[in-house]
DNA sequence: AGCATATTTGTTATATGATAACAGCCATTC
DNA sequence: GAATGGCTGTTATCATATAACAAATATGCT
């Protein structure tokens, strides 16, 4: 099974080094079935963006690597292995952040919606069929015919509400 | 009445001159009512998104004003047209494009959604339920609070299936 | 009208996010 | 162990957006 686990929220508690190295083994398997290579910074970087549930823009993972090896990355290195991981599936982009995710399910084809806390920046992804339905609804109506979906939802979590 | 007609689909054949001056005879008055000024710089702006119904950048406004004025305008003064305008509710960011597009129904309160050609670059703005409700049934199931609601699709328009 | 105030716009500089182009390195295969 | 192809380093640059302050313009008041 290439399928590592996590909670739905990741807001519930749970044990995230595990979570981190299920999603880096995970992602072995998979590169490994696809015929490419998970490499050293490929690897480095998607554990940069498992460090936590907040999406995590490009500059910070550079200066992240940079303090680690002494001014050894600039922009291409990052964006290269990052546009590795989005082909193969292993993390989203977040285009209202201009950011970046872990995905939470890389083992299987889909887009994700989700659901974004403007206090403590943490994202939840979801698949929702619910509203992957009501967008195709909407587009067949219209004889539109849906490619990429961008969903992307700002709010307040529930531990969020609650701290207020 | 403050709204201007437009067909739902954008493709279709209809009056664009109409389309723009009712868009721009609408945000005069929501401005009056909201006691806010719409002054010529914040029209023309409103005038060059609502030029095409597809998104446009800020920097291509930029450029035309430009050309209009002999290198008059540097990026915050289009930016905080901008600004306006989004806070008036009388255009749209396309969080996905970096572009912006003008609101066909500024009357109201809404977010509203995106079905976004990438062959002809026409956005549809739907003002969905479907989508809407069933983005707060799965955000109630987990107690987040939705505040903001980034939906951008983007496909093939009808029209540019036929074509092609 | 004439002044005071607040808002809008102009201007310069700079932050932030992303990519192009080419050189060098390293892993794999034969 | 040479050749090939893919990955990474490096420099330069493009694209998008904002900060800070100065000048101009509209509005309200007397």
């Amino acid at each position: 099974m290439t399928e590592h686990s996590m909670p739905a929220d990741p807001h519930q508690p749970h044990d995230h080094s595990a979570c981190v190295s299920g999603a880096l083994a995970s992602a072995e398997q998979l590169c490994d079935r696809a015929g490419v290579r998970f490499t050293a910074l490929r690897k480095r970087v998607l554990e940069l963006v498992w460090d936590s549930h907040k999406p995590l823009g490009a500059y910070d993972i550079l200066e992240t690597l940079g303090r680690e090896d002494g001014r050894r990355a600039a922009p291409p290195t990052v964006y290269r292995a990052l546009d590795f991981l989005l082909e193969q599936g292993l993390v989203h982009r977040i285009a209202s952040l201009n950011a970046f995710i872990g995905c939470s399910s890389p083992d299987h084809q889909h887009q994700g919606q989700f659901l974004i806390c403007r206090a403590c920046h943490v994202a939840i992804e979801l698949d929702s069929h619910g509203i992957v339905q009501a967008i195709a609804a909407d587009a067949s109506e219209l004889g539109f015919q849906v490619e990429n979906e961008t969903v992307e939802i700002t709010g307040l979590c529930a531990q969020c509400q609650a701290g207020q």
